[in-house]
Parts: structure tokens; sequence; C-alpha cells
RNA sequence: GCGAUCAUAGCUCAAUUGGCAGAGCACUGGACUGUGACUCCAGGGGUUACCGGUUCAAGCCCGGUUGGUCGCCCCA
């Protein structure tokens, strides 16, 4: 007995005819931008040692302690699927020891990436990433440099109604002191907090600050703020990052509580967030951050890190939400009456397909009417006809399937002519 | 992990107190000898998500499972 067998639960296909096409895309454009900015493609696999999300990430985390994609092979080890790029890639960049032969390293990667979690809008269980590392610089221009990456990308694919949201988290100097007040203050307030807030004061107690119940919000704005105890460093840090975002003329909000899931970021932190109800309540696009230790943490050389990581469903949901169309349909549609002319129509066709035309037609054959149908059907811009007619004198006539008087066209010179009508798009 | 809601043709959805499972779109063919869209006609398509129960009789009532959607948590 044959039984259905249906994909896996939060993990998406997805298919031509529109779909695919917005993807497609998101990434040219995105690797066509990255390679303007001198950011080389790196890809791992989709699967690590369990060890180096632990380390990296957060075993605190929910991405590390509920949400990861964990097994054991035949060899005993524990692995797991990837639940964010970052770590791979410093993982890459430890293994190859890339900072012994440049300086400074610039990647970027675009694939999938798991986390087992219940799914609602634009949260799928595999998900598509793209992000960057930029490795080897402390210089605020390096933070600058990948914000506006990001503002020049989500301009090039024309979403406007995206704000940056931009904060500082400070770094070994003056973090932990002002996380120690933060506690502090927070145990001072415990009974006000919500249940989830009582226990992320012991697990992760920056979370609290961007928890969204009314009651913690109000503690939270009375908590003492990090602006307020940045170290001498991190201030100077921050102030230059504003002030070339300024530079740059690249819109930014301060917001003070926003404070990121993972554990290894130090300094800049930021997120794109969009507005469109489309995303429901998964507004955030894109997010990331400085992380200057994370590579000496992996056992890497002392190199400082800035990158970020963005939601691709997210974005095609955004994008696809603006009706825009993302197919390229044929530029020609030949049909054939019989077996010679199909001949002749598979000879025409395929060395105007090699000369770069996008040309069609019907596989199956059949009434000139139910191939006329499918010319309207896959949008061809031009249509004709192959039949004895056109096999004796080598003309066509060539149907504007828009509308207007067919034109006669020599099949000699179709290519000329859909070249000409190219430049009248 | 918690909660709400839903599941009938490829898609969007009907089906009266439980009583023969339907329409539109899409697909195929024809009306129309070699020219699509508009119109008309016809046709193919279903174990009503799955498993069990109640009943003379279940798409409908009851229990469970799986999956979709939305919210909480969290994140991209």
């Amino acid at each position: 007995m044959s039984q259905k067998i249906s994909g896996v639960k939060g993990m998406n296909d997805v298919l031509p005819g529109g779909e695919v096409e917005a993807w497609q895309f998101v990434e040219r454009t995105a690797r066509e931008l990255f390679q303007r900015y001198g950011y080389g493609e790196l890809r791992t696999p989709a699967v690590e040692d369990t060890a180096l999300f632990i380390r990296s990430v957060g075993e605190d985390t929910d991405i590390v302690g509920k949400e990861m994609y964990t097994f054991e092979d035949k060899g005993g080890r524990s692995l797991s699927l990837r639940p964010e790029g970052t770590a791979p890639a410093v993982r890459a960049f430890i293994e190859h020891a890339v900072s012994n032969q440049e300086p400074v390293t610039r990647w970027f990667y675009l694939g999938p990436m798991f986390r087992y979690e219940r799914m609602k809008t634009g949260r799928y269980r595999q998900f598509s990433q793209l992000g960057c590392e930029a490795y080897g610089s402390r210089d605020p221009a390096q933070d600058v440099e990948v914000l506006d990456f990001l503002w020049q990308f989500l301009g090039a694919l024309g979403l406007s109604g995206v704000r940056l949201h931009l904060n500082t988290l400070g770094d070994d100097a003056c973090r932990p002191a002002w996380q120690a007040s933060l506690v502090a203050h927070l145990r001072g307030q415990q009974g006000t907090l919500c249940a989830d807030c009582q226990r992320r004061l012991e697990t992760n107690p920056l979370r609290v600050l961007d928890c969204k119940s009314e009651q913690c919000q109000s503690v939270a704005r009375a908590a003492p703020d990090i602006h307020g105890a940045l170290c001498n460093g991190c201030r100077a840090h921050f102030e230059d990052v504003k002030r070339l975002l300024g530079a740059l003329s690249i819109p930014f909000e301060v917001d003070p509580r926003l404070v990121r899931g993972l554990d290894y970021y130090t300094r800049t932190t930021f997120e794109f967030i969009a507005s469109d109800p489309v995303l429901g309540t998964a507004s955030t696009v894109a997010g990331g951050g400085r992380y200057d230790k994370l590579v000496k943490s992996l056992g890497g050389p002392d190199t400082p890190a800035v990158g970020f990581g963005l939601g691709l469903e997210r974005l095609v949901l955004l994008l696809r939400a603006t009706g825009r169309q993302f197919t390229a349909p044929p530029e020609l549609f030949v049909a054939w009456m019989d077996d010679a002319s199909r001949t002749e129509a598979l000879v025409r066709i395929s060395a105007l397909r090699r000369a770069g035309f996008r040309v069609e037609f019907d596989p199956r054959g059949g009434s000139l009417k139910s191939q006329m149908k499918r010319a309207d059907k896959v949008g061809a811009r031009f249509a004709l006809v192959l039949g004895d007619a056109e096999l004796k004198s080598g003309e066509a006539q060539l149907k504007q399937m828009a509308g207007g008087e067919p034109v006669p066209v020599k099949l000699a010179g179709l290519g000329e002519f859909l070249s000409a009508a190219r430049a009248t798009t």
C-alpha cells in the first residue's frame, strides 16, 4: 500500500511561477551588492559539532537550550543542524587560519538554518538566512559599512518602511558592572515582573529590558541605562558609529532596550524592523552587531568582528506583498502545424535560445488554438506560427500578444527583430 | 513549551434538523480548416487530512492523531 508522504513540518517548498523568482531576485541583488562591497561568499556545511553552538551562541539561550536539531551520528559524535550562521563562519575562519593570510576578512553567506520552533507568521523550522562577517577591524567604520550594506540592500529591493534600531551593550570593561546594577534593580522590583521575567532574571537578565508586558516595561524604564554606564572606549565607539551613520545619511533610532538573544555580542547591536502587517509580530527582518570576543573564545586569535543575519523568508514576504512581479515571460512563442514545421520550429527555437532569447513552445503540439492559448498563458510577448506557407516563403506573421497588427518578419531575421523589440520594452 | 482556530477537487469555497458530495477558477476538447484573451457547450478530476466511536445512515455528532494559520515565548 502506498501512503501519502508529505513535507516535514515547518519546512517549505518554493515553486517557480512567481515565488522562486522573488527569491532569485533577492539572491541576485545580494550577491551583486556584496561583490561591490568586497565581500566573498563563504559556504559551510549545514551540520556542525554541537559544542560549537553551545560555546558561541550560549547554553542558556533558547536557540541552544531548546531549538536545536541535535543528533548523534554513527560514530557517536553529537552534531547539530546550524541554527545560525556566525558560529560556523567563525569556526571556518579559525580552522583555515585566515587571519595569518590577511589582516581583514569580509565574508557573506546565504543558506538554510534550522530551529525547532512552533511556527507562526514569518517563522519556520528551516529558514534561509543571508548574513555577513567582517573580521579584523575595531573601527566604527566597519560597523557602519555593514549597516550601509543593509541599508543599500533594502533600498535596492525597493523596500521602504524598514527602520534601523541601534544600541550598544558595552564590553568587558563596562558591561559587567552595569549588568550587576541592572540585576540589583530588577531584584528590587522582582515582585512586579511577569513570570517569564522572573525566570529571565536568572538565565538572561538583559532580556527583561525588551519584555512586552506593561509592568516589566515600567520596571525596565526605571532601570540603570547602559548609556550612562559605558566606559570611555565604548562611548567613543558608539558616538562615532552614530556620527558616521549621519555622514552617510542613514536614518536610525537609538533604542536603549534593544537586546539580542545571542550571548556573543559586544558594543554595537542593531535590528532592522519592518512595520508591514504581513509579517504579523515577526517584525525583525535583520539583526546583528559586533562580537569582538567571539573568535578568541572559540580558540582563535584575538580578532574583532561585526556582522548581521537577515531572514530571507521575511524579506520575500515583504517583497511579494508589494505585488511586484519577478517572472521573466518568454519573448517569443512558436507554434507549429505539422511534422515538417515541427522540425523547423525546433531548429529556430534552439538557435534563438542560443542567441540569448527567451523562447517557448508547447511540447505537446496539438491544435493551433491550444498552442495559442498556451502562448497567452505563459505571457509571451510575441507569437508566430510555422506551417507550409512559412516554410516555403521563409517569412511569418509575428503576432503581438498584447494587441496590434501582426508584422511580417523573415525567419532569418527573427533575432534582429527581437533585439529591436527589447529596446522598446 | 503554552493558547486559539481551521482541514471538502490542483486553487477559493458551498452542502438545510445527520439523508444521493457541489459551484467558480484552473486543466482538456469542441462551437470556429491557419491564430490567444470575450462568449457558449462538454469532459476529466474526491477513500470529505488520518484513525477509531455513536447511528438504519456521518463531510456534519464524539474521542484521538497529523498538518495549516494566528497569538504568547523567542527570534530571522
